[in-house]
DNA sequence: ATGAAAGCGCTAACAT
DNA sequence: ATGTTAGCGCTTTCAT
C-alpha cells in the first residue's frame, strides 16, 4: 500500500521511509538514488526507482529546505501586478526564465510602499525561497539590512540600494531621453507629460530627468503646466489626464507617457476628443508592451528588452544563490526606440 | 548579538531558540507568543515580543510546514502566462485575492499539456504549498489521482475532472452563444471564427459549441471555411489569420474570436486591410481584457467577471484547505455581454 | 504559566 | 556499497 492512512482515512504522502521499506534498503540509499548523488549499485538503483514509481513518491521540499536551505523556489516582488502592462509582462517572462532553470516563482505584491518592500525583503516568506527578485521603487538605501543577514537578493530597476546588492537595471533616463528627443525631432515643442510621482517612484524620477535633459539639450524650456501627475500608471489614468488636458484647452502637440498603459489610455482619449494622431498630437510611451504593437495607430515607445532583463535577472539570482560571497554585480540593459504610427504616419504602414 | 555567525562570517537567521535565550524563557513560550496561541502572562509576552523585535526574528515557514503542513502559500498553475491577456489578468487577480487573505501565490506554467498539468497536480512543488488552483485544459478525468491522495485542489475552467475536485468555472458555452447571437442580431451572417483546437482545449470546444448553437438557433448553416484555426491565442495569431482571410478574398462580415487577444490582433489586421469596423466587419471577442476597453474601436466582448472568479477560486481553495473532507463543490460564474464600438457604432460614443 | 522533549521528512556525517 | 543517526526549526503533548 502506498503510504499510510491517517485516522481520517486520508492518505499521507509517501516518504523516504516508505520507499526504503518497499525497496528493502535504507533511507540513505533512497535519498542518494533520488538525488543521483553518491554511488549506488545499478541493481539497487533500479529497485529503488521502481519503488519510487510504485508509491508515487515525491520529495518533500519543505523538509529538504530545512535541511539544506534549498527549494528551487524564488520570489518575485513587484509593486503591483496590474491587469496589463509592464510588470505583468515582466513577471510572465521571469516565470518563463525561471522555469527554464527548474525554478518556480513565488509572486508578491509590495504595493510600491516601503513597508511592502521591506516585508518582501525580510518577511517570513523568505524562508521558503532560495532567493528574491525585488522590484524596488520605494525602499531607501538605509533600509537595506546588513548584507550578511540577507538571503540572496537581486534588485530590479533603478540602482538605489547601495553597492551591496546585485542590480539588474534598465536605462530609464536614457529611454525617456530617446523618446523625448524623437518627439522634438519631429518638431513638437509642447509635450504633455504623463508623469508618475518622482518623490515616490525612482523610476518616475529617472524618466522625468531624462525627459528634461532632452528638452534642455534642444533648448526647449520645460513648462510645468504640461506635466500631468498620475497616481497609478494605467490606462484609466492616462485617459483621464489627457481628456482633462483637452477639456482645459491646454495646448500640446505631443504626449510623452511614462509607460505604455498611460499612453494607450491617452491615445484613446485623443480619439474620443477627435484629435488626429499623429497629425495634431504625437503619442509615445515606454515599455513596448504587446498591445502597443496592435494599437491604432501603433504606439511609438522605448523597448526595455524585457526578455533580456528577465533572463539576466534570473541568471544573476541563480549565480548569487550558488555563490553567496561573490561581490555584487550591476547589469544595465539599454533601451531601444521603436518608432511607429503614433508619431510617424510613414511608420504606420511599414511591415509589422 | 542577533543570531550566530557561521564559519564564513555569514549570519544565520535567528530561531526560536535565539529569541528564547534572549528573553530568558523556553522556546515553547516564544512559539506561543509568536502565534498568539495558549495563554502566556502579559509580562512574559511583552518580554518575548521585544526580544523578537531586537533579533528581527521571522518564523521559518519550511519548518512550520514540516510540522503542521501549513505555509500560507498556494499554487496557481496556468497553461501559460503570455504577454497579455486572460491568464495574465487572472493571475494578477488571484495574487490580489490571495494577498487579501494573507496567502502568497506560487505560479507555475503547465504549457497546457497533460504532463505539465500532472506535474503541477502531483509534482514535488506541492510540498511547499497548502493548496493548488489548477487551470486544467488538457488533463482528462482518469488522470486525476485518487482524491484521498490529493492535497487541496480547486480546478479553474471547464468542469472535466469528475465530481471529486472543487471546480470554479465560467460559462464558456454561454459566453460564445451570447457573442454570436449579438452578431447575428446585427444581421451578420458570415462570421469568421478564430478558433483554438477543440480537441486540445476544452475551452475551445465549449466556445465552439456555444457558437454553433447560436448559429443553429438562428437557422444559419455553419461554414467550415469560416473557422480559422489558431495555435496560440494571442494577438499575432489573430492578426495572421484575419490578414490571411482577407488576402484569400474570403467573404465575411464579422469576426468572432475565442479571446480578446485574437480579436485585437484581428482588429489591427482589418485596419491594415482598410476594412471598416464595424461597418464592413463587426469584431467581437471573449474575456473583456483591459485593452479591449481602450482599443479603437472599443472591442465588444463577453465579460467573464474575472474578479469574481479569482476571488471565488481563492475562497473555495481556502475553504478546502481548512475543511479537506467536505464534499466537492462547483461554482459557475455567468458571462455578460459588453457591447462596444467594434460591433455597434452607436455604442462607441457611449460613456466609457 | 512555563519547560522538556518528541518528531515532521530530509541530508550528510560517520560507521560498517 | 549500504546502514545508522543527528539535527535543520518548529509545534505540541506531557510534565511540572
Amino acid at each position: 500500500m502506498a503510504g499510510t492512512r491517517d485516522h481520517d482515512g486520508h492518505r499521507a504522502a509517501p516518504t523516504l521511509h516508505d520507499v526504503a521499506r518497499l525497496a528493502g534498503v535504507s533511507i540513505k540509499t533512497v535519498s542518494e538514488v533520488v538525488n543521483r548523488t553518491g554511488r549506488v549499485a545499478a541493481a539497487t538503483t533500479s529497485r529503488v526507482d521502481s519503488a519510487v514509481r510504485a508509491l508515487g513518491y515525491q520529495p518533500n521540499l519543505s523538509a529538504r529546505r530545512l535541511r539544506t536551505g534549498t527549494t528551487g523556489v524564488i520570489g518575485l516582488a513587484v509593486p503591483e501586478l496590474s491587469m496589463s502592462g509592464y510588470f505583468n509582462e515582466l513577471s510572465a517572462l521571469v516565470v518563463r526564465a525561471a522555469g527554464e532553470r527548474g525554478l518556480t516563482v513565488l509572486i508578491e505584491e509590495t504595493g510600491g510602499t516601503r513597508e511592502g518592500e521591506l516585508r518582501a525583503l525580510r518577511g517570513p516568506r523568505r524562508s521558503v525561497m532560495d532567493g528574491l527578485l525585488l522590484s524596488a521603487v520605494a525602499l531607501e538605501e538605509p533600509d537595506v539590512p546588513e548584507p550578511a543577514t540577507l538571503a540572496p537578493t537581486v534588485v530590479l530597476g533603478e540602482r538605489r540600494l547601495g553597492a551591496v546588492l546585485d542590480h539588474v537595471t534598465f536605462g530609464n533616463e536614457e529611454a525617456a531621453r530617446l523618446v523625448t528627443e524623437h518627439l522634438l525631432q519631429l518638431g513638437r515643442r509642447r509635450i504633455l507629460v504623463l508623469a508618475g510621482d518622482p518623490t515616490r517612484s525612482a523610476t518616475a524620477a529617472r524618466r522625468l530627468a531624462g525627459h528634461r535633459r532632452a528638452l534642455h539639450a534642444a533648448g526647449v524650456a520645460p513648462s510645468p503646466e504640461l506635466v500631468r501627475p498620475v497616481g497609478t500608471w494605467d490606462h484609466a489614468a492616462g485617459y483621464a489626464q489627457v481628456r482633462a488636458a483637452c477639456r482645459e484647452a491646454l495646448e500640446f502637440d505631443a504626449v510623452f507617457a511614462m509607460n505604455d498603459s498611460l499612453a494607450l489610455g491617452g491615445l484613446r482619449a485623443l480619439h474620443d476628443e477627435g484629435r488626429d494622431v499623429p497629425g495634431a498630437v504625437a503619442v509615445a510611451g515606454i515599455d513596448d508592451v504587446v498591445d502597443a504593437r496592435y494599437a491604432h495607430p501603433r504606439l511609438t515607445t522605448a523597448d526595455p528588452h524585457r526578455e533580456v532583463l528577465a533572463d539576466l535577472a534570473v541568471r544573476t539570482l541563480a549565480e548569487r544563490i550558488t555563490h553567496p560571497r561573490r561581490p555584487a554585480v550591476v547589469h544595465e540593459v539599454a533601451a531601444e526606440l521603436r518608432v511607429r504610427g503614433s508619431t510617424s504616419a510613414a511608420a504606420e504602414h511599414a511591415p509589422v
